[in-house]
DNA sequence: GACAAATGATACAAATATGGTATCATTTCT
DNA sequence: AGAAATGATACCATATTTGTATCATTTGTC
């Protein structure tokens, strides 16, 4: 029942770092040595952001990351999706069986309002909405 | 990112038949013929549900089960805390690190406000509400 | 009392998801 | 040429989910 996995939360927090070091080169060592790690872990999931377009990336000696677009158009929502899969809470729960409410089914019609309203609210969450101190 | 397991909506279907089937006695046997659940897993749900109070549990021949109270009472909020753990969405993701926020972190804040509607929503959830044809 | 029909308790197992490691190839700067 | 970085990819360990299997116990019926 988490909402947030630990690739994606890694993930978030170094993309804060490398925002937050803007115009700075950020190798994976930097980003092992800020933030505490596991380094192959974090290296995947840096290929990773670079493959999904959150990432720039540059190969060879003073090489690293960069951010590939303002931390204002990068969502929480994005790395969820790109780490956990569409986000979904609300398959339908009487997979097998017919609904026990032959026409609309309720149990549908709220899991379905809940969904909205968390994805309204995570659209919200940025990398530089986070970094604001205010 | 389930919001329900199998084992909990499982567990749904199993109240929602027995409570439709209100004033009968339910074995297990009846439940695996009805909905389409393996029946050794469905046992253990049932003794799961017997054990947390949501169902009354008589043995022997001509025993089976019964909603342990009324179908208003029983929430899926039960079922999930009863299967998943208590519901929480919201562990603090910068685990190992400081909050890049010094003082009051966005993030919390935003995810604290998610689950609390969240769990809202779902405390209107009931079996009765389910069972309702509209 | 014997037997059958039910649940209780509990241990085990398979499948999947999560969280990571390890290795080697490739690029690029000096 | 060599060092410092990422790319690609295969592998592995652990936890969780989704079950199965077995035997003991209770209880109604004949
Ligand atoms: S639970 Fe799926 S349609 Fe009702
Ligand atoms: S994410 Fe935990 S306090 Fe900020």
């Amino acid at each position: 029942m988490k909402l947030v996995t630990r690739d994606t939360d890694y993930a978030l927090r170094a993309l804060c770092y490398i925002a937050a070091h803007k115009d700075t080169m950020m190798p994976a060592g930097g980003l092992v040595a800020a933030l505490d790690i596991p380094r192959p872990f974090l290296r995947k999931i840096l290929q990773t952001l670079n493959r999904n377009g959150l990432l720039k990336s540059y190969k060879g000696q003073g090489g690293g990351f960069m951010l590939a677009k303002p931390a204002e158009r990068i969502f929480l929502l994005d790395l969820i999706k790109v780490f956990q899969g569409p986000f979904k809470l609300n398959e339908c729960l009487f997979k097998r069986e017919a609904c026990p409410n032959t026409k609309k089914c309720v149990l549908k019609q709220r899991l379905d309002r809940i969904e909205e309203h968390v994805l309204r609210e995570l659209k919200n969450i940025t990398i530089a909405s986070l970094l604001r101190k205010h």
